[in-house]
DNA sequence: CCTACCGATCGGTAGG
DNA sequence: CCTACCGATCGGTAGG
C-alpha cells in the first residue's frame, strides 16, 4: 500500500500558504495526502453546517485542504460522494448495532439496551454524519436512495425483531410492539438533532437513560 | 378578500400550455390570485422534495403559478419566505398544542395524551411543512433561526411541564422527567419523516398508539 | 504510455 | 407585475 509517485510536502505547502482565502480550521494539516477519507470527512462538517445543495465541490475541497480536481478524482460527481457518505455511514450503524446485539446474550432486556445503546451512540459520535444521513436521503438521486433506504430498513427491522422477541417471550408487555419500535428508534435517532457537546448530558449518561426509557416504552416487566 | 387587480386567466392559461417544462401538478389553479399563503404552500411542496437550497425562486414561483416577481413583491426574499414558513409552522404547533391542553382537564393522563395527539397530529397533516421545520432550520439567518429556535423551546417546555406535573403528583414514575420528555416529544416529531398517506396506519392509529406509547414511557401507573 | 494531479475555464443557472 | 437582465458562482472538465 506504499507509494512512491511523489512526496506530497510540497504541494501541501504551497496550499497552505497564509493570506489566502482558506479558512483556519482546515481539516487536513499540510502534507498530507488527500484520500477518500479526508474528503468524505470534510464534506460531512461543511455539509453538516449548509446542507447538501448549500455546499459547493469548491467549499469541500477547501475544508479538506485540496482542489475540486482532486474531488473529482476520487468521486465520480458530488451525488457520488453524498452517496458514498450515507452508505457507509448506515454500514456503520448496522455493524455497531450487530456486534452490541452479539454480546449481549439472550435476555430481551439486555437486547433492547444493547440496540438502544449502540444507536444513540452512533448518533452522539457521529453527530453531524447522522444529521446528513437524516436531512440528505432526499438529496439522494433514486438509486442511490432506494440503497439508503434499504439500509435504514435493515436498522429497523433489528428493534423491530428485539422488541418482538421479547413480547414474546412474555418481558416486554407492548401492546403493539412494531409502533413501540419505531417509537424508539426515532427517539434515539434524534439525539444526532439536539445534543450538544459540553451540555447538561454527556454521551455516557444519555445512553443509559434512554436505554431505561426505551426499556419502560416497551413495558419492560408489565 | 376579493381582489380586482387583473384577471389572471390568461396568465394562467400561458403557463399552463402544453410542451413547457412545467410539472403537471401546479397547485395553483388559473385564474387564482397569488397570495403570501398560496406562494408559502407552493414553497412547502417543493422545498419538502429539494431542499431549500436546492429549491430556485422560479420553482417556488412555477409550483404557485406565477413568477419570481412576485414572490418579490410578498416577501423581501427567499430567506424571508423560509422564516416566515417555519414561524407560523411553529404557531401553528403551539397554539394546536396548548388548545388541547386547555381541554383536557387536569389528569395528567389526559393531559399527556393531549399534548402528543396535538404533536403527533399536526405533523401528520402537516407532513412536509414538518420536514421543513426540522431539516431547514440550519438554512434560516441567525436572527430569524433565534427566534424560530425559541419557539421550538416552547414546545418543548409543554412536553417537560406536563411530564413533570405527573410525576410530582405521583402518577407518572419516571425517572428522569425531562428526558422522558424530550424522549417522547422526538418520537413525536419523527413521525413526519415516516409516515406515508395510505399505509399500514392511519392518522387516528397513530395518534392513539403514540399517546399510550408516550404514557408508558413516563411510567404510568408505576 | 499511464496515473494523478495542476491552473484555468467551460456552459448554464443561481438569487435578486 | 412582466421582460430582461446583473454580478457571482454553480457542478464539472478542458489541455498539458
Amino acid at each position: 500500500m506504499v507509494s512512491a509517485e511523489k512526496p506530497a510536502a510540497s504541494s501541501g505547502a504551497r496550499r497552505g500558504s497564509p493570506g489566502e482565502g482558506l479558512p483556519p480550521t482546515t481539516l487536513v494539516l499540510p502534507g498530507d495526502e488527500p484520500t477518500a477519507a479526508a474528503l468524505i470527512a470534510a464534506a460531512v462538517e461543511v455539509m453538516a453546517v449548509h446542507g447538501y445543495h448549500g455546499t459547493s465541490v469548491r467549499d469541500i475541497a477547501a475544508a479538506a485542504g485540496t482542489s475540486p480536481a482532486i474531488l473529482y478524482h476520487h468521486f465520480t460527481s458530488k451525488q457520488g460522494l453524498l452517496a458514498t457518505m450515507l452508505d457507509r455511514g448506515l454500514d456503520v450503524l448496522i455493524a455497531a448495532t450487530e456486534e452490541a446485539l452479539d454480546l449481549a446474550g439472550e435476555d430481551p432486556a439486555d437486547r433492547l439496551r444493547a440496540v438502544v445503546g449502540a444507536h444513540v451512540r452512533v448518533h452522539l459520535e457521529s453527530q453531524r454524519e447522522s444529521l446528513l444521513g437524516n436531512s440528505e436521503l432526499r438529496s439522494l438521486e433514486p438509486g442511490a436512495r432506494a440503497l439508503v433506504v434499504a439500509k435504514r430498513d435493515v436498522q429497523q427491522r433489528i428493534f423491530d425483531r428485539v422488541v418482538r422477541d421479547g413480547v414474546r417471550r412474555g418481558v416486554f408487555g407492548a401492546d403493539q410492539p412494531d409502533d413501540a419500535a419505531r417509537f424508539v428508534s426515532t427517539a434515539c435517532t434524534a439525539v444526532a438533532a439536539w445534543y450538544r457537546p459540553g451540555g447538561r448530558l454527556g454521551p455516557d449518561e444519555i445512553v443509559a437513560r434512554y436505554e431505561e426509557i426505551a426499556l419502560d416504552a416497551v413495558r419492560y416487566g408489565r
